[in-house]
DNA sequence: AGAAAAACTTGGAGCGCTCCAATAAATGTT
DNA sequence: AACATTTATTGGAGCGCTCCAAGTTTTTCT
């Protein structure tokens, strides 16, 4: 690869002289320009490489989005969430002409990234340890993390979801839903984990996972109507996963409700329910959480908890360029009423409900 | 920003030696690694700046996605097609453990992105001018252009437009079909144009855009049935574009059948016969072009020209990070046979189908 | 024609880092 | 203790470019 120095050479000119063809060519007399140019043509010059700019200005022009959790840039794109994340993080991206950079990373990759990307600043989808925003912040660089709080030092935009959980919560309670089957969300790849009331631990309402708050809001909803969340499955499933609604119906097939932490996992419960017979929803309940585009167009609609996704990305990507201040922001949620939820129906009623089988070990 | 060297000098050794500290810490004794990380520490060093290392090793590790057309990033995030390309391209990235940077570039700025864009090559969404392919291999880096053939010396994958288009043609023609409307790509931004039969131009076939082809097959087709095209009127429309559909029930009332470039179009117009109150198949058939997977979810599911959106988008990003010899790859279509279209019934039954309006001029 | 002004060129100093040959220090051997 | 090995550390040369002060040439003006 030639280089400005071998141009500069070739044409008998000083390196800054090829730099100023390039880059202000109204700067050097036609004639030299017209050598420069020559001499650059022969060599297969194809101007000045932005590698070596780049150093000098230290900017790249643009910003990653690092995946949530252990998804890879792929299951982004092919998420309804993950697109809407990136439809708004674009968004803001064109109006302020940079460009958005996907970053790879797996679970293992997932710090060197952050530490290598070459970008001017980033969006964390949401994080699951702790150590991946100590390792963002000791990169130096701008960057928020979405649906955590990691404190007053560190930019974050979370939804509220306590009080979306509640008000779905409510919703189905009014509904005189009392059975319920939760679909929690499972951070690594895998097959779903169920967990039967009075079974294994209840430490999911712990750490730094998005779902820890959701539950909590379905908990307190609950307990409000007399209920206990220890009472009811809660099963964690990939988001995606087309097995979450199998895993549903076979192991709570009492259950009159199912509430989701994502429209995606309900949709692949909706899915199932249909492959299966089970009429959504006039035996059971389906209800989503997010609001993408596609809950507005499943068969029946998907009630579901709304938010503006674009909007908190780009809000997101705006405040990584802006690199101002940190802000904490918490975006409100609204309970959008759909044809997915409806009054229970006797949930056995006979030859309607595929029969009850046992709980898997 | 304290740098390498700032560390250096405060810990009272030499550059190197911190660099080493960061990148091979087991070939630095104990007592003085930690007295460099103190350094740093106190300094609030975070390790090198991949600027200086990415000057030295020249690779960005990043492939770079130029959207087609007139688009803006966010359109491609928006559109089902440009979706389905992203995925692919991800899919890619994920197995090389690339970035994938979404490139902006308006019109103006498009060549400019192209020469700075910091990446080790891209793909080109079909491209509108021969001058963004010249300014592409000025660059000197491996890049593909999609739907567009540049000569054996350029990489490119396109579909094979014109039998996709014959048999879309053939199959409507079969079912009886004698009056269409043809939507054509609108490569700008901007409201539908219309051509009516004998009107102005038909130089739309011409030219290096993606529809040149389609329009082509049609013709072909039409042509074995003893129909000319030229019979038949043309509106172009960018897709997506929710007037699409006005222009052609507006002008074109006596079509049974509308023939679109892109199932995004097709889908636009089938949310403006919903408007209206038409009924498809049974009023007008209405065709796509792509296979997107929002055209089997429409109702009814769209008849459309498919084709591996994903995986032509997956083989340009492998031919980029493999940046081998060029190719030139045509890849197959397959019409996909839905509900969209059905026989002509008559067009005009008295009641069903809106009045005919007079062309707009 | 000569001086002043304007226009153009040059060469060097970075930008932040990595690599490598050379040097220095520690460790091992007889 | 003298020497050979092994292991640590250093300093300089890039990577490709831009910026700028200083120098040179050309143009303009009297």
């Amino acid at each position: 690869m030639p280089t400005l120095d071998d141009v500069a050479k070739k044409a008998g000119v000083s390196r800054g002289t090829v730099s100023n063809v390039f880059n202000r060519p109204d700067a050097v007399r036609t004639a030299l320009r017209e050598r420069v140019e020559e001499a650059a043509r022969l060599l297969g010059y194809g101007g000045p490489d932005p590698k070596g700019r780049l150093l000098k200005e230290g900017k790249f022009n643009a910003i990653g989005f690092m995946p949530p959790g252990a998804y890879a840039i792929s299951d982004v794109v092919r998420s309804p969430y993950g697109r809407e994340l990136l439809l708004g993080a674009a968004q803001a991206c064109d109006a302020a002409g940079a460009t958005l950079s996907l970053v790879n990373g797996t679970d293992e990759t997932r710090t060197a990234s952050i530490r290598e990307a070459l970008v001017d600043g980033f969006i964390l989808g949401n994080v699951i340890d702790i150590e991946l925003v100590a390792s963002a912040k000791r990169r130096r660089l701008p960057f928020v993390i979405l649906e955590s709080d990691a404190g007053p030092e560190i930019n974050s935009i979370r939804i509220d979801g306590h009080c979306g959980a509640i008000a779905a919560a409510r919703h189905l309670l009014g509904l005189g839903h009392r059975r319920f089957a939760i679909l929690s969300i499972r951070r690594a790849a895998g097959a779903p984990i169920v967990h039967m009331p009075g079974k294994s631990g209840r430490e999911l309402m712990t750490g730094f996972a998005l779902d820890h708050e959701r539950l909590a809001g379905f908990r307190d909803a609950l307990a409000e109507a007399g209920l206990s969340i220890d009472d009811m499955p809660i099963i964690e499933t990939t988001p995606g996963d087309p097995g979450a609604g199998a895993a549903v119906f076979d192991n709570c097939p009492d259950a009159t409700a199912i509430v989701t932490m994502s429209d995606w996992q309900a949709i692949t419960v909706l899915d199932e329910a249909v492959r299966r017979g089970i009429d959504v929803p006039d035996q059971v309940s389906v209800i989503g959480f997010d609001g993408t585009a596609e809950a507005a167009r499943t068969i029946p609609p998907l009630t579901t908890v709304a938010h503006d996704i674009a909007g908190k990305a780009r809000m997101a990507a705006e405040m990584v360029l802006a690199n101002g201040a940190p802000r904490q922001v918490v975006l409100p949620v609204e309970l959008t009423l759909r044809g997915s939820t409806a009054k229970p129906r006797d949930a056995l009623a006979p030859g309607k409900r595929q029969p009850a089988k046992p709980p898997r070990p």
